[in-house]
DNA sequence: GGGTAATGTGGAA
DNA sequence: TCCACCTTACCCA
C-alpha cells in the first residue's frame, strides 16, 4: 500500500529484473488483454517513478502507466513457468522472472506525449532528484488551506501520502491544521528536507520506519511510526490527536506539534 | 466464515 | 462530502 517510495522502489526493482529484456506481456485477468497483445515481444528499455505515478517505457514507444491506487501491488514471481493467478491484471515475464500487477487503479498505455502531460500535472517529488527545492518550498506555502491538506495534494507536492504527511509534519513540529500562508520559509525548507530523508530511507527499508532503532527490519508493522495510527506519541508519550484534514485521517502530537 | 479498514483517486451529489 | 473501485489483511466469531 503505496506512497511514492514502494512506486519508486519497484521502479528500481522492476528495471534490474526486466531492463533490456524482451518481454512476455499477458493479462490473465483480462482488462488489459488487446494492450498486452500489442507489446507482447518488445523490450523494456527504461522505467520511470514520478510521485506515485510508475511508467514502463517500451521498445515500441509505448509506456505502460501504473497506479496503484490503495490496494494495487506488484507480486515477484521467480519462477515464470508458474501460472499467474486469475486476478492479475499484467504479468510482465522473461525467462527468468515474471512480475505480477494485482488491483491496480490504472493499468493503460500511453504516447511519450500522454506522460509528459501526466507528469505536467504533478507537483515536485521528493524522490527525484530533478527536483527544484526552491519551487517546492514555494509551492507549499502558496498552496491554499491546511498544509495537512497540502501534503496530500498530488499537484503541490507528489508522492507524499498519508502516512508521509503525518509523519513528516510531526517531525518538524508542524500541527497538520496549520495553514500553508501561515509557514515560514525555514519551517517549509525544513518540511521539504524533512520529507526527503524520510522518503529515501523508506525506498531503502523497503517500507516507512520513521522510529529510531538499530535494527530497523526488526521493528514491528504496528510500532514503526511516532504519531499515524498510534495511541501516544513516540516520542514524549502525550495522547496522539486525531482530525480530518484533506479528507482524509491526521494523527498528530499536541505537545510536539502545538497550534 | 463474515465484516471492515486501508499507505488513493476521481466523479457524482 | 460521499461513494465506488480494485483486493488483501486483519479482526472477530
Amino acid at each position: 500500500m503505496p506512497e511514492g517510495h514502494v512506486v519508486h522502489r519497484l521502479a528500481r526493482d522492476l528495471a534490474a529484473d526486466l531492463g533490456g529484456r524482451r518481454l512476455t506481456v499477458s493479462s490473465p485477468q483480462g482488462r488489459f488483454t488487446a494492450e498486452a497483445a500489442r507489446v507482447d515481444g518488445t523490450v523494456l528499455r527504461h522505467t520511470e517513478a514520478y510521485g506515485k505515478h510508475l511508467f514502463v517505457g517500451l521498445s515500441s514507444d509505448d509506456e505502460i502507466h501504473v497506479h496503484l491506487g490503495m490496494q494495487g501491488k506488484w507480486l515477484r514471481v521467480a519462477d515464470p513457468a508458474r501460472p499467474a493467478l486469475p486476478q492479475v491484471r499484467l504479468r510482465l515475464a522473461t525467462e527468468a522472472v515474471a512480475w505480477d500487477l494485482i488491483a491496480p487503479a490504472r493499468c493503460e498505455l500511453l504516447t511519450e506525449a500522454a506522460v509528459e502531460d501526466l507528469v505536467r500535472g504533478l507537483g515536485p517529488d521528493p524522490l527525484r532528484s530533478d527536483t527544484d527545492a526552491e519551487a517546492a518550498v514555494a509551492a507549499l506555502r502558496a498552496a491554499p488551506g491546511a498544509i495537512g491538506a497540502a501534503l496530500l495534494d498530488q499537484s503541490v507536492v507528489s508522492g507524499v501520502g498519508n502516512v508521509f504527511r503525518n509523519e513528516a509534519l510531526h517531525a518538524v513540529g508542524i500541527a497538520p491544521k496549520r495553514p500553508c500562508r501561515e509557514l515560514s520559509t525555514s519551517e517549509a525548507r525544513a518540511l521539504w528536507a524533512e520529507l526527503r530523508r524520510m522518503m529515501a530511507q523508506a525506498v531503502e527499508d523497503g517500507r516507512i520506519v520513521t522510529v529510531d532503532a538499530t535494527d530497523r527490519a526488526a521493528v514491528p508493522e504496528a510500532e514503526a511510526r511516532k504519531v499515524y495510527k498510534q495511541q501516544r506519541c513516540r516520542d514524549c508519550g502525550t495522547p496522539v490527536v486525531t482530525s480530518t484534514v484533506g479528507g482524509r485521517t491526521a494523527y498528530h502530537c499536541p505537545r510536539e506539534q502545538p497550534g
